[in-house]
DNA sequence: TATCCAAGGTAAGTT
DNA sequence: AACTTACCTTGGATA
């Protein structure tokens, strides 16, 4: 096993894990001591995450077990490997947060939503996850969301062996295209389990890759995982911002939409691509989807009220 | 204890 | 293109 130690001052910007892991833009990580989403940011302070790392194209490692947690300023880690560059691909240590807040724009709802998690980073998540994650998110709680994903993992997932424990892997676009969907019903993923499965089958298949969207403009991008079979222009949305870097992205989800009526009404424009346009114009095209997690996460658990 | 309701929407069928 | 409706499941609210 290695260890190590980020220090978190030598980052442009702050960082907040428990923000950044339990705001509801990956459902992969597990929180070890099984506190997840309860509610008191106090509890998760320093608590251990654990995630199992698929080889990640732009990082160039392999399967990895990976370890965090934060305490006085620092990022401890434990892994089956140099973790490093993994959390700082996974979790956007190599973001300028200042940067980033300073070009969002001048709105008390932008403001006071970044200063209710002000270490709170996007995440980068591997493409086929995130891609099942949010098929699985459509009219559900975080919570469950995430307890399908740790569900299809156990049931699916390769075991890997790390630190005297058995830990399980996502499953792959192949396992998950053999699962049948009543495999999956049993996961209690209801009436999304086909849209998992016949997605997978497309990406086992080499039908479609959401990776692929990553070297395409971001409009043309979203259209292209609306193929996969469950994906609709919001869960695209969400693979295109939490998995593959646009951060232009912005997902129309309830809060948001229900945000756009209550504080930019005339960004409603009715469908969702000229809503998507005009609410990303109103948020500053560079970092829109930035914008759009802090209200989401500071709006869902709260932090700032309607008004 | 029973019933109701909404949760990070999408697909399929109509107008 | 915009507008309905059905869809699984479950924890929490209400009666």
């Amino acid at each position: 096993m290695e260890r190590g130690v980020i220090t978190l001052s030598d980052l442009d910007g702050r960082f907040d894990l428990q923000a950044t892991v339990e705001s509801g833009q990956t459902y992969l990580w597990d929180r070890a001591d099984d506190g997840m989403y309860d509610d008191d940011p106090a509890l998760g302070g320093s608590a251990w995450y654990e995630t199992v790392v698929p080889p990640l194209e732009t990082v160039g490692n392999a399967r990895a077990v990976v370890r965090v947690r934060q305490v006085d300023g620092r990022l401890e880690w434990e892994s089956s490997t140099d973790a490093v560059p993994i959390l700082t691909h996974l979790l956007r240590l190599d973001d300028n947060l200042d940067a980033i807040r300073s070009a969002l724009p001048d709105l008390p709802l932008v403001r006071r939503s970044f200063d209710a998690y002000p270490g709170m980073r996007l995440v980068r998540d591997p493409p086929f996850s995130t891609l099942v994650s949010f098929i699985c998110s459509a009219q559900m709680r975080v919570a469950r969301i995430h307890g399908m994903q740790i569900g299809l993992a156990r049931e699916f997932g390769d075991p890997v062996a790390f630190d005297g424990r058995t830990y399980h892997a996502f499953p792959t676009p192949d396992t998950l295209a053999d699962a049948t969907e009543a495999d999956l019903r049993d996961l209690s993923l209801g009436y999304r389990a086909p849209y998992v499965r016949r997605t997978a089958e497309m990406v086992a298949t080499n039908e479609a890759d959401p990776a692929d969207a990553r070297r395409m403009d971001y409009e043309d991008a979203r259209e292209y995982l609306t193929r996969f079979v469950g994906v609709g222009e919001k869960v695209a949305d969400c693979v295109l911002l939490f998995s593959l870097g646009f951060l232009e992205a912005v997902p129309l989800d309830t809060w948001i939409r229900t945000a756009i009526a209550d504080h930019f009404p005339d960004c409603d424009c009715g469908g969702y691509e000229a809503t998507s346009r005009a609410i990303r114009a109103r948020l500053g095209e560079s970092y829109a989807g930035y914008a759009q997690t802090y209200l989401f996460f500071a709006l869902r658990t709260g932090r700032v009220g309607e008004e």
